[in-house]
DNA sequence: CACGTTAGTTTATGCCGTAAGGAGATTCAA
DNA sequence: TTGAATCTCCTTACGGCATAAACTAACGTG
């Protein structure tokens, strides 16, 4: 898990809320700066897009500008506070005002996949840690979207805050599974095929009583429920999709019935 | 994120379905073991539990058991592979057998606040990759315990297995939360108070346009929904308390929409 | 032109997982 | 009883990591 900054919070919140593309134009003495924080966070987002945050190291990033890792430390003060910026930088891309003429719940499945499609595109953003947020412009932006749409279930202001923070978990836990399941075969040099394979023929092996001690999963198994309909997407991200969908529309269901129960 | 050990599948897995205490009495020649996989495993567990995840080193396990970090790997094969079996190994401690006499729903919410207390006994093991399944004994035991009770609404198979994923993306979410506000303040050495202080303070100077630039937040503040009853538990804490009472709440409602919508 | 400022480098420290090889203990076969 | 085989555990070493400290070289201003 990688946490927030916790250096000068003045330095930290200049870099987040500065303007994107700030040039920060030095007059003055001294070389003219060859890199700048826009090109630092923009390197090194490719980098954890690309080969994930086990591979976003400050060696990696400079390498990338054609410099070395001390060179970053000149712009950003820390390898954590890159994070940061790298992480409200890319909540930049979420969409924001999304339509609510067909009602809220149309809106939030909107919101709900996008925000799932923006979790798969940076993975990488499932490892910052959210214990502090970050208080950049655009985790606020992503906040403001939510609570717009779901003003309109007309919730109290205090549960319309806690079902967003369900919905986020939601999200995030559905995306979070997928993304590992992604970064597996990277990361272990073993393919989902080959590690189910090994591990299967010996689970059985092994555990030769698996049907009198786990009755109900071995019911669920031959129930058909861990089959998967399209053949052609691994099974596990086949999985984790179909959770998602289901588990949102019980989560719409249920925030119905919390607006059922207000209303009388 | 720490991903499953890839190597030897049969060697892995015997170590996580070897019964537990079991002294593997070796006879021939050659000094006798000082350790066992258990005094690691149990070593380990207790370090990830009390200093997290990152302070998990194998030197640091050694020094727990009075040897070095090399002496580890006579029992163990790798650190993920040690990782895989503390994980199957804290997972034991769930609960079972709950009593389904009052109905899914008291049972599941027993499970849901059981789950999520034994993840903040344990919060390491929130860091450990979901993508493949370890497929120890105890995963296979809590799969089981949450079919059994959901198994009461009558739910179809499918359906079923999609509504236990939704369930405990919920309940990981939720923990994850509280567990690293937990960790941020060891992590960081910053307390929560100062840490929202200064950056508190910064935003407001940072950001004056922020009533207009983002007015739902602004509203859901003025709303009074950032405000804690109890002053005496950290607001970070409390807040995904309740995010967590309200969030189960929808998600049982919408379980119960399911079903009434499979019995027409 | 000298001076202070600054970008970027090199070098070094102390972590990490783990490969390689060796020392000493222990058992068994001859 | 002794030599060989085997096993635990150690030391050493390698290549990675973030980053502290000291240095070089470029540059604008007096």
């Amino acid at each position: 898990m990688v946490y927030a900054g916790q250096g000068d919070a003045r330095r930290s919140m200049a870099l987040l809320w500065r303007a994107p593309g700030s040039a920060d134009v030095r007059t003055g003495p001294g070389p003219k700066p060859g890199l700048s924080v826009d090109m630092i966070v923009e390197a090194a987002i490719a980098i954890a897009d690309a080969e994930g945050m086990a591979a976003l190291s400050m060696r990696a990033v400079g390498e990338r500008l054609g410099r070395t890792a001390m060179a970053l430390y000149t712009y950003v003060p820390s390898k954590s506070e890159l994070v940061d910026v790298m992480h409200d930088r890319v909540l930049a891309e979420l969409p924001a005002g999304y339509d609510l003429e067909d009602g809220w719940r149309a809106a939030l499945t909107s919101w709900a996949r996008d925000t799932w499609a923006f979790y798969l595109r940076h993975p990488w953003v499932l490892q910052v840690s959210q214990a502090r947020p970050v208080l950049g412009p655009n985790e606020y932006g992503m906040l403001e979207t939510v609570v717009r749409i779901l003003h309109e279930t007309g919730l109290e202001a205090g549960v319309l805050r806690r079902v967003v923070g369900t919905l986020i978990h939601f999200v995030r836990g559905a995306a979070q599974t997928i993304a590992e399941t992604r970064q597996a075969p990277k990361a272990t040099g073993v393919s989902d095929e080959d590690w189910w394979y090994a591990r299967s023929a010996v689970l059985m092996e092994v555990a030769t009583d698996f049907a009198e001690r786990f009755p109900m999963v071995t019911w669920l198994e031959r129930q058909g429920a861990f089959r998967v309909q399209d053949e052609t997407v691994p099974y596990l991200e086949q999985e984790a999709r179909e959770v998602f969908e289901v588990g949102l529309a019980i989560l719409f269901d249920g925030i119905e019935a919390a607006m059922a129960r207000a209303a009388l």
